[in-house]
This record gives C-alpha cells, sequence and structure tokens, in this order.
RNA sequence: GCCAGAGUGGCGGAAUGGCAGACGCGCUGGAUUCAAAAUCCAGUGCCCGCAAGGGCGUGUGGGUUCAAGUCCCUCCUCUGGUACCA
C-alpha cells in the first residue's frame, strides 16, 4: 500500500541532492543573477546533538533559500561548527582524549542530523573554526588588529607603521617606539584582574565564582592582576552605534546594543586637591565663597595659582597630581555637588588618605579588592563607604568637598570619580542619607508628582530611617535629615533636601547661572568650564575594551612571540609570528590539566606545559618565549561568514572579488542570546578589515532575525534536568523531517517564543498525509496518481482557490510570516479533499509551493505527477491577481456598530448599492423603521454601519 | 529598579482601526466497518432560549472613534535582558 512514509522517501530525496549537487553554489554569482546570502548561526557542536530549537531557524532561513532559488537568485547558504569551547576541553581534563577527537565526533552527529532535516546547504562549503586551514586565518586577522591603530582623527584603523611617533619618543630609541606602538595597537596587552583559585590552579570566569568562594569544591579566589590581551572595541563604539542606522534589524536588538554600548555625552571636570599628600585637610580649606567665573580671589594661594595657571593653559589632556578629574553627565549640577566619591581602585586613594583615616580606608579597599564583581554590584545591598580625610575644592564655588572612597563608583567607567549631587542623583541620595552628608537641591523641579521623587514618601514612611554613626569628621556642616512628611509636596521636599530629583528643571543655589533650564545651564557651564581651563565635554561608553585571552588550551593559539634576554627573563618586547609561518598549531601536551601557578607565581596557561621545542623558537639568533594563552571562543565567529564564500582558498582569508560579490550578508538568522556580544565583537571584526581594505562593506549582517526559543511540552525550558528535551532524532523516525520542519513553522511566529507540542506534530503530520492522498492513490497496490488527478482545466472556484493560495503563501514568505503560510495550504488542500476532480495543472503548482517548508514529500510528489527533475529550480508559481477575487462577497451590515445581518452582493459594489443593499435586508429594514438615520458608514468591499437615534 | 516583548476559546495560535477566534490540536455527533483503527463529513468562545434570536466576550480600569484585540492613558501579571556606567 503506498502510504506516505517519510523514512523511505526522505533518505531517497537526500541522497538525490547530494548525487546531483542540487545545492552547491557557484563560486560566483553568474551574471544577471541576483545574489542572495542567507546565513545560519553556526552551532556548537555540543555532546548532546541537535536540538529542537536549532532547527527552528534552519529551517526558516531553508524555506527563504528553496523559495529564493525558485525566484530565480543565486542562494548562498553555507553551515559550519563553531568547534572551540570548554564542554570538550573539560571532557578532555576528565578522560585525557585530544579535545579534537571529541569535537570531531559530535561533528559527525550534528552533520548527520542536519543532512536528516533535508536543509538546503551547501556542504562543499562545510568548516570548524577548530580546522587548522580555518584558524589559521583567525590568527592572520588577529594580526590585523595587532597590526592596526585608531586614527581617532580620521576615525579609522590605519596600520601601525603610520602611527606618528612623538620626537620626544623617538629620541629614546627604538625600544621605546616600539613600546609607544605597542600601546596604540587595535591588540594590546593589559593587566585586568582574573579570578584566580590556587587550590584548582586555574582561573575562573565571574559565573564560577560564588561569595569569593569557587562554584566547584568552594576553595577561596582570589582576585589579581594578569597580563592579558584586550581588543580596542572601544574605539569602534561610535561607529559601532551610528551604523546600526541602516540595518535592517529589530529596533529592539538595535536598542539592545545601544544601550550595550552606552554612549553619554557631559563633561570631564578638574577638582583641585593640591600637590602635597595630603593637601587640603580638615579646616585647612576655607575659600571664601566666590562666584565662579568672576576672578575673585579665595584665601588659599596654592588653589588661586593653579585656577590662574588653567586659565592660561586651558584643560589638560591628562589630569595632573594636583586634581581629581570627574567625568559626569550633570555639569548643571556642579553646585549642589556636596562630596565626592573615587573608586577603592582610584590611584589617589593612598596619597588622599589623611593618617587619622589610613587604617579604615585601607581596610575598605582591602576588602573591596577581595569581592567578585558580583558581589560589589549588587545594587540591592547598602551603601558602604569611607572618609579620607581629605577634600577637594569645587571649581565653581570654591567650596571644599570631602572625599570619599566607596565601591558604588566604579574604576573602570568615566575616570573613576565622581562628584556627588545626592539632591539629583539616588544613588549619592543614598549615600548621603546613610552618611549624613550634606543635600543641597540645585533643580527646581516645578510641580512634580512623587512618583518622580527618590525615594517615594511611601517608601520612607513605611521604613523607619536611622542615621547611621558617623566619623566624628565626616561631617563638615551637620545637616540629618528626617524621613518625609506626609505633609510636604514632592517638590518642597526636593527643595529641602529630603528626596532627590534626577529630572530636568530649573537652575537654583547656582550663583549667576540661577533660573536657567537644565539644557541651556549645561550648555553654558561647559563652554565656561572649556574657557577657564576647568573642563570640557567628554563622551563615555558604558562598554569596555575587550578582554580576549583565555588561560585555557582548546582555542586558537596567539601568533604572539615575546622576545626573551640572554637570561632567558621577557625583555617585555613583542613581536607577530611572520604570516609565513600560520598557522601556529596547538602543542602536544601529556594532559589538558591547569598548570597552576608558574615560575613567576601567577597562573599558567596550559599552554605553558608545552615542550620546549613548540614554546621557546629562536629566529635569527634571537630567543623568544610564545604567548601561551588562546583567545575565546568568540574569536572564530566573528568572521566565519567571510570564510563561507572562498573555504577552501590557501592564499588569502577570502578572495576580494568574491567578497564583493556575496557580501553583506542578506539575512542573517540566531538566537538572541547572541543578539549583543556575538554581534558586536563581529561587526568590530568586520570594521577593521574594512579599514584595512580586506573586505568591501562597513556592515556584514545586513538583515537580522532572532527566532524565539522553543520551550518543552510543560511551558517550561528544555533541559536534561527538567527531563523534557525532545530530541529531533526521534521526530524524524515517528513523523519524519518534513513534519518536524513543518511543525517548527507552524508552531507560531518565528520570533515568538513557544512550547513543543507533540500533538501539534501530529497534527502536521495529518496534514501531509492529506496532500498524498490528495494526489497518489493510497488503495492502490503500486504507487500511482489518485484517480481525481486528471489533466482537466480547473474550474472557476477550483482556480480562485489555487491563485489564492499562492498569493497568501508567497507573501507569507516574504514576510517570514511561515505559520500562516502553512494554514493557508491546509486550507487548499481541505478544499480539494473534497472535489473528485482534482486538474493535474493545479496540484503541480500546489507541490511547487508547498516544497520550500516540506522539500521531501514534494519532491516525491512532483515525480509522481511526471517530471524528471528536482522541483527545486522550477519557477515559482504565480498568480492572477484578478482570479483571487470573488464574484460575489458578503458584506456586514451593523446599526449602531453591532452587527445585526449580512448581505451578499457583486464584487466591487459602489457605496449606493450597498446601502439599497443592506436596507433592502429584511431584518436591517425591521430595526431600521421608526429610526431616524443619523449617518451611514460605508467601506466599499467591508461593511456597512447605520447609525441611528 | 530599569529596558524590551507579551497577555485572545480547553490548548498552540489568526486578525492593513471594519464580521474576533483563520489554521491546527482537543472534544461532540454522523458516515464507513461485523467491530475497531484509519479515513471522510458536520459541529464546537461563554451565557439565556425549543427555536428564531438576544446578551456577554481579546489581563484591569478609563479615553478617542460611527466602529478598538488593534490607537492613547492607568494599573496588574508573565517572559527575556540588564544590574550602582555618575
Amino acid at each position: 500500500m503506498p502510504r506516505y512514509t517519510p523514512a523511505t522517501i526522505e533518505p531517497k530525496w537526500q541522497a538525490y541532492w547530494d548525487e546531483h549537487q542540487t545545492f552547491r553554489t557557484p563560486e560566483l554569482p553568474p551574471a544577471g543573477q541576483e545574489k542572495l546570502y542567507v546565513l545560519d548561526m553556526f552551532p556548537y557542536p555540543s555532546g548532546s546533538g541537535l536540538h529542537v530549537g536549532h532547527p527552528e531557524g534552519y529551517t526558516a532561513t531553508d524555506i527563504v533559500c528553496r523559495f529564493a532559488r525558485m525566484n530565480g537568485k543565486c542562494v548562498l547558504h553555507p553551515m559550519g561548527f563553531d568547534a572551540f569551547g570548554l564542554p570538550a576541553e573539560e571532557h578532555a581534563i576528565r578522560t585525557g582524549e585530544h579535545p579534537r577527537t571529541n569535537t570531531e565526533t559530535n561533528i559527525k552527529v550534528f552533520t548527520r542530523q542536519l543532512r536528516m532535516l533535508g536543509f538546503s546547504y551547501d556542504w562543499s562549503r562545510d568548516l570548524a573554526t577548530t580546522d587548522l586551514e580555518y584558524f589559521r586565518w583567525t590568527q592572520w586577522i588577529f594580526l590585523v588588529l595587532f597590526d592596526t591603530w585608531y586614527d581617532a582623527d580620521q576615525q579609522k584603523g590605519r596600520p601601525i607603521s603610520e602611527l606618528p611617533i612623538p620626537a620626544e619618543v623617538r629620541s629614546q630609541g627604538e625600544a621605546a617606539v616600539r613600546k609607544y606602538q605597542d600601546e596604540h595597537r587595535l591588540a594590546y596587552q593589559s593587566d585586568a584582574l582574573v579570578n584566580w583559585c590556587p587550590e584548582l590552579g586555574t582561573v575562573l570566569a565571574n559565573e564560577e565564582v560564588i561569595d569569593g568562594k569557587s562554584e566547584r569544591g568552594s576553595h577561596p579566589v582570589v582576585r589579581l592582576p594578569l597580563r592579558q590581551w584586550m581588543l580596542r572595541i572601544t574605539a569602534y563604539a561610535d561607529r559601532l552605534e551610528k551604523d546600526l542606522e541602516g540595518l535592517d534589524w529589530s529596533p529592539g536588538i538595535k536598542k539592545l546594543q545601544s544601550d550595550w554600548i552606552g554612549r553619554s555625552v557631559g563633561a570631564e571636570v578638574d577638582f583641585f586637591v593640591g600637590q602635597s599628600s595630603p593637601t587640603l585637610r580638615v579646616g585647612q580649606a576655607s575659600p571664601a565663597k566666590v562666584e565662579f567665573g568672576k576672578s575673585a580671589e579665595t584665601n588659599n594661594p596654592e588653589f588661586d595659582a593653579w585656577k590662574a595657571a588653567r586659565a592660561k593653559s586651558g584643560f589638560p589632556k591628562k589630569p595632573g597630581e594636583d586634581v581629581l578629574r570627574i567625568y559626569t553627565t550633570r555639569p548643571d549640577t556642579l553646585f549642589g555637588a556636596t562630596y565626592m566619591v573615587i573608586a577603592p581602585e582610584h590611584p589617589f586613594v593612598a596619597r588622599l588618605t589623611t593618617p587619622e583615616q589610613k587604617t579604615a580606608v585601607e581596610a575598605y579597599v582591602q576588602a573591596a579588592a577581595s569581592k567578585s564583581d558580583r558581589d560589589r554590584q549588587d545594587v540591592n545591598k547598602k551603601k558602604t563607604g569611607v572618609f579620607t580625610g581629605s577634600y577637594a575644592i569645587n571649581p565653581v564655588n570654591h567650596e571644599p568637598v570631602p572625599v570619599w572612597v566607596a565601591d558604588y563608583v566604579l574604576w573602570g567607567y568615566g575616570t573613576g570619580a565622581i562628584m556627588a549631587v545626592p539632591a539629583h542623583d539616588e544613588r549619592d541620595f543614598e549615600f548621603a542619607q546613610q552618611f549624613g552628608l550634606p543635600v543641597v537641591a540645585v533643580v527646581d523641579p516645578g510641580d512634580i508628582s512623587e512618583v518622580e521623587v527618590y525615594p517615594k514618601p511611601s517608601q520612607v514612611l513605611s521604613t523607619q530611617y536611622s542615621v547611621p554613626s558617623t566619623p566624628e569628621n565626616a561631617t563638615p556642616t551637620t545637616t540629618h535629615h528626617s524621613p518625609l512628611t506626609t505633609h510636604a509636596s514632592p517638590r518642597q521636599s526636593v527643595l529641602n533636601g529630603q528626596a532627590c530629583f534626577v529630572g530636568e528643571g530649573v537652575s537654583i543655589n547656582s550663583n549667576g547661572y540661577n533660573g536657567l533650564v537644565t539644557s541651556d545651564f549645561k550648555r553654558r557651564i561647559t563652554a565656561d568650564l572649556t574657557t577657564a581651563g576647568l573642563g570640557r565635554e567628554a563622551v563615555n561608553y558604558k562598554l569596555r575594551d575587550w578582554l580576549f585571552s583565555r588561560q585555557r588550551f582548546w582555542g586558537e593559539p596567539f601568533p604572539i612571540l615575546h622576545e626573551l634576554d640572554a637570561a632567558g627573563n621577557p625583555t617585555g618586547l613583542i613581536r607577530a609570528v611572520d604570516e609565513q609561518e600560520l598557522p601556529v598549531d596547538l602543542p602536544h601536551l601529556d594532559d589538558y590539566k591547569p598548570a597552576g601557578a608558574g615560575p613567576d607565581g601567577l597562573p599558567a596557561p596550559p599552554l605553558a606545559k608545552a615542550p620546549a621545542e613548540w614554546l621557546y623558537p629562536t629566529i635569527d639568533g634571537k630567543k623568544y618565549r610564545r604567548e601561551t594563552n588562546t583567545m575565546p571562543q568568540w574569536a572564530g565567529s566573528c568572521w566565519y561568514f567571510l570564510r563561507f564564500i572562498d573555504p577552501k582558498n590557501n592564499q588569502r582569508f577570502v578572495d576580494p572579488a568574491k567578497e564583493r560579490a556575496w557580501m553583506p550578508i542578506d539575512l542573517y538568522v540566531g538566537g538572541a542570546e547572541h543578539a549583543v556580544l556575538h554581534l558586536l565583537y563581529s561587526r568590530f571584526w568586520h570594521k577593521v578589515l574594512f579599514d584595512r581594505g580586506h573586505v568591501s562593506k562597513p556592515e556584514p549582517f545586513q538583515k537580522l532575525v532572532n527566532q524565539g526559543m522553543i520551550l518543552g511540552e510543560n511551558g517550561e525550558k528544555m533541559s536534561k534536568a527538567r527531563g523534557n528535551v525532545v530530541n529531533p532524532d526521534d521526530v524524524v523516525r515517528d513523523y519524519g523531517a518534513d513534519s518536524l520542519r513543518l511543525f517548527e513553522m507552524f508552531m507560531g511566529p518565528l520570533e515568538a517564543v513557544k512550547p513543543w507540542s507533540t500533538a501539534g506534530v501530529v497534527g502536521v503530520r495529518g496534514f501531509l498525509d492529506r496532500v498524498w492522498r490528495l494526489i497518489v492513490d493510497d488503495k492502490a497496490e503500486a504507487l500511482k496518481l489518485n484517480e481525481s488527478v486528471q489533466n482537466v482545466a480547473p474550474t472557476d472556484e477550483q482556480n480562485r482557490t489555487l491563485h489564492k493560495t499562492i498569493k497568501q503563501v508567497t507573501s507569507d514568505i516574504q514576510r517570514m510570516e511561515f505559520n500562516t503560510a502553512i494554514a493557508r495550504m491546509m486550507e487548499f488542500t481541505n478544499f480539494f479533499t473534497k472535489e473528485t476532480v482534482r486538474p493535474r495543472e493545479v496540484l503541480d503548482k500546489f507541490v511547487l509551493i508547498l516544497s520550500p517548508f516540506a522539500p521531501h514529500i514534494a519532491e516525491e510528489l512532483w515525480q509522481l505527477l511526471g517530471h524528471k527533475q528536482t522541483l527545486a529550480y522550477e519557477p515559482w508559481p504565480t498568480y492572477d491577481d484578478a482570479l483571487t477575487k470573488d464574484a460575489e462577497i458578503e458584506i456586514p451590515v451593523q446599526i449602531l456598530g453591532k452587527l445585526r445581518s449580512k448581505v451578499v452582493v457583486p464584487a466591487g459594489s459602489d457605496q449606493a448599492s450597498l446601502i439599497a443593499a443592506a436596507r433592502s435586508d429584511a431584518r436591517i429594514a425591521e430595526l431600521l423603521t421608526g429610526k431616524e438615520i443619523v449617518k451611514t458608514i460605508v467601506v466599499p468591499g467591508k461593511l456597512v454601519n447605520f447609525v441611528v437615534k
């Protein structure tokens, strides 16, 4: 009995496509043919195999590709593997087996599973980031980064040889020049704090540290600075943000990236602290209040001299030792700065600490250093901090302001120091309340509601606030604040310093600047500070430079050599491995366990255990030690889409002509979990390659779509622990690959999160069974056409159904609304199942529109309908719009907006005839008697609505 | 906290401001069958009603409109992201 048996027809067609190289893509799109580059985010080949979440995006892109081929496009649709990664390394540590062995096994499983689903990839372009011939070029790109500096004037990455060397550096000789260059490269070394667990002998990721202990084994973890490779992505922050504009990405993802980059515009301002250490002691600073901008003298000669000098010299690029430089987005609140805070890591901490405060400050800094970032950044905890004992002078009103150390100020952002304006910043307010620091309002919020102030009065009234005891010298002016009372208006509370308001308003308590609205004030004071040499406009980014090295084995080795002196000690000079020497392969190791501490007592990566012949090459008589860090997993995925264009090229990473022809990627589909990092890193590399002339487009991913996660049948995230993981192998075995593909698309919108449902798979399988029976005689002994399939012309109604279906499926695919496209095809099937005569030409066309979704059954039916070749390149069926229109349509008739009847009228009836038809309807006529019609709304083709009295 | 997205039958979900619930699952009834499976046909938001028909209905409360799931405001819930970025 020729029933629909996917288990036999699916492998049959996969073999056919393979044998005929149906989806082999030409090197270059032929002249006159439009190209389409459609890319899936390539998977990490985990040991657990493909997950039903993977085929969601893959099926969507496959439909787009198959549709595009049938519409005459030349399609590039490749697949590969992001194969470096921690799980393989952990497996290697446990078993002693080389991670490559395990990785290759997993890739085989993934490949089998992907092929089983009938995706139209050009498998000849298959690659893995762990292939020697692939990471050779990853290393090569790293060397491009290493060879590039960012010219801020031209806003462009340029060769390091073009970096202007200041005369004073040049005069210090060759070594100084090289160090100067190294400081300016996009790939540079820097000390970064790592989580080092001496017990485990390894460096841990932030997620692996809990409460200062290692997640595994609960061993103590210390934070220590380690020489790390960094990539200067911050140089490209502006371009990475601005270029988002031209991309066809969802606004949500663009915003996510933009927020991650976190550009803010404000001002840098220098607060004078004096030269000696520490200078402005309590009581020593008592400058007379003056109006900023007037050249009145204070009674602090040191300060006066500094200010005068600044007026002449202007604002220096680098702050001197005599000032604390702060960054603020609210220079208009300078007059409300009642204290300052510097980060515990700030280099001035020791200098600014008075002898009386020394013990407290040192203890605080020590405690902060031992805490993980995670613990420090817990916003729910109470603010902590300690007074240094020193004061700085507010440059605008010459008031002394106490300098505190607190970990709510981050060393990594801005200048690591802030002016605190508790009246207009929630964090500063909280801190001021905690330590009894004064709150001076400088922005009049005007008439506001209580939701705009912090804390909301209700919050204060419910929790009794107690003023903690503070060091006696902590409060230059003793103004303790009582909780908000119910009587005070929100505005009054702000003006009294009892609440904080972060919005914009009109300035007060700001001497000559009173009465300005926030935006004007910002502009004015920034300009005035610039003139006085006390500040300038500044831009800051939340984005940090990319920590690019890992102390792991299973990653790309850095193609970098550290020069050694005669005694075998590093000279501090580095050089790149020659391009012709690439790739630098991973060395043989006896085991993959962490290397523990190196000879210097610092954490050593596994590659430090490499044999000497690998580790210590000699070039031109000079001895070197190889870099032993490896690159992070992100590296390989930063450029794989370029290699797919020219995967076998052993001269270049990609041929320029091919790159120009295929880029950019027209559609990129993947999970939203990569919305920030992968896409940002990738775009960054691409821009560097663009600046250096290696690629032709500034952006790689023109259109991006994020598929939603597929949950388990119980609505929870799929996981082994929850026991709700669905294995595609099982689904294919029980229902077939076409059913799996169809169901993945039928579940709901591609971008939505949606639960798996076995019953749903059964449903779409039922649909395919019906399609099969529509064409195949399933009662016959042999495979033959259903008797209803005849070589006759379709009836008008059949034709209308066909053309409507083609029209809707076509537009649904173009909008990537696959779920409704499938619904339309189900309607088609339901209609034709009832037809006892089914014109062959109609079924031909239907099979073609079904084929992108369910390619195996479509090929099989296409063959049965008498066609000799694959349908993969058959022209997509066209529709005649005139044939999609019904002759008569049903129009709803409403009275006062409520549906009261329906009338059938000829399509295209004009307003007058619609009204006539509606009024002649018996029920409407009855309801209208005795009523006055105030207004009649007629939407031709849609409805009639009588508004009556 | 903040940002983004989402709340529609028993379930997954459809709906350029114009007939809410397409399509699928499930359920009910029927045909076929000795019987069952499979298949085919019909019905299926809730309430009242024998029916004709009526009322109510897209998280909550308000608003705009002849007309609101859709637009505006308030609040609630869920999901994801993020975490003191001055």
